[in-house]
DNA sequence: CGCCATGTTGACTTTTCTCAATACGTGTGG
DNA sequence: CCACACGTATTGAGAAAAGTCAACATGGCG
């Protein structure tokens, strides 16, 4: 009935995305110390480099997994070859979704990354005997399903050039956490990566980007950043569905 | 590494779907008969005719709902005017979601409904201090993002043939819940309604039917139910990812 | 009996995809 | 220091697919 799109941070809801486990700057997490400590006891934390395979689809689950420093991806494989990116995640997100024991997709880093590891036996375990720290799983499972859904609509978009711009509306989001309302926004993956995100060609997100940048929407001041130049006429394209 | 499509219903998982509240014919829950009863105890049971409105988005969100008997369909406005179907949602599937207090999407009932209606206060309550009754909540909500990451690789499809194929093929999955390895596919919803979940026309909806139909992949009993014809051929297309 | 929502079909337009050739750029090895 | 090679990105031309628009059919319900 209002304005669908992201209003400010009232803290007011159920089942609001939360901030979990330590962060890489330590900013508060929303967890009590003692929860931070529970997690932190069952937690492996692990260094990996850029572009290292974390799991693989089909794999068994083992863990669950927090990301704290740097950017990975969540991807599929489909028979045919191509690969579809179901998400990136950055510090806070959680992933290592299973469904009959092993893992629904692949996980690799982009950049160099810092993870908790968490054993999914012992994960359960602190959970069911701990509701607030559940709750706190379940209002951070709640938001990527949200995200889930906006990226559903997204996908639902025919043209390139808007579906680029909301994609890069959603990275403007995710990076305002740490830095509100710069229109300068990072793109860690490459735009095979973007491609695969997206459900468009390479070809397809060169173009779309082109156009972004010949209508003065955008500029690139390298490969991987962009900065919005003209944000009313962005909002207007990136809402224009 | 093995197959990626679903497996039987080996019941090992963490963050696995999982049953809630009763269901319209009595089926087991997987809840214990106490943690029915508390939730029954917060619960109004409400009936509801078809196409009736449950909630719109944006205005304030203070309950969440179960399905106990029926179809319902979530949806988006989107500023063109255009209807996206996020969900649509059967029995023993919650829906409900909110952001910053307000709904994200409209509800309406799509045939006659009986629904749970859980208040927003005390269900939070209620799922702080039982651990394991949360743990059903938590599998539930894993259990929808799993199909929200599904859905949008079908939207990742170019081709409208094969994202009908994959609406149906999941339309099947959740039929079969009830009656396992039936090849008939109940449709309650209308084409538009599957035009909007799908992300095509309605033109295209019906072009893609027809063209299943002419594969002799698929015949229709009648608008509301169809039925596999050709197995094999239907999930290979279904996989032609 | 006729209205209104829903669905069907055809002609034309728009858009992206595909394929392929070409460029960039970073790290390696000569 | 340069050259090459590989992953990545850009650009062009042509093909394929769905969208749009509009006319028409169907079907339930008052």
């Amino acid at each position: 009935m209002t304005k669908p799109s992201s209003a400010g941070a009232r803290q007011k809801s159920f089942l609001k995305g939360l901030p979990f486990l330590s962060p890489a700057a330590g900013q508060p997490t929303g967890l009590t110390s003692r929860q931070r400590e529970t997690l932190t006891r069952i937690a492996l934390r692990i260094r990996l480099p850029a572009r290292k395979m974390i799991y693989r689809a089909g794999s068994e689950a083992g863990f669950v997994f927090a990301v704290a420093e740097g950017v990975v991806k969540g991807y599929r494989e489909l028979p045919s070859g191509k690969r579809v990116v179901c998400a990136f995640l950055f510090p806070r997100d959680l992933f290592g979704l299973s469904e009959n024991g092993v893992y629904v997709n692949c996980a690799q880093s982009i950049t160099d990354v810092t993870l908790h590891r968490l054993p999914l036996p012992e994960l359960a375990h602190v959970l069911r005997h701990d509701g607030d720290l559940q709750f706190h799983f379940l209002s951070k499972i709640t938001h990527e399903l949200r995200q889930a859904q906006r990226q559903s609509i997204l996908m639902g978009r025919r043209d390139a050039p808007g579906r680029l711009a909301m994609f890069l509306a959603m990275m403007l989001d995710r990076a305002e956490s740490d830095d509100r309302h710069s229109p300068v926004v990072d793109l860690p993956m490459t735009k095979s990566d973007i491609a695969g995100f997206l459900g468009l060609s390479l070809a397809g997100v060169t173009r779309a980007f082109a156009e972004l940048e010949r209508d003065e929407l955008v500029s690139f001041d390298d490969a991987h950043q962009a900065r919005i130049l003209d944000v009313p006429g962005f909002s207007r394209l990136v809402a224009a569905l």
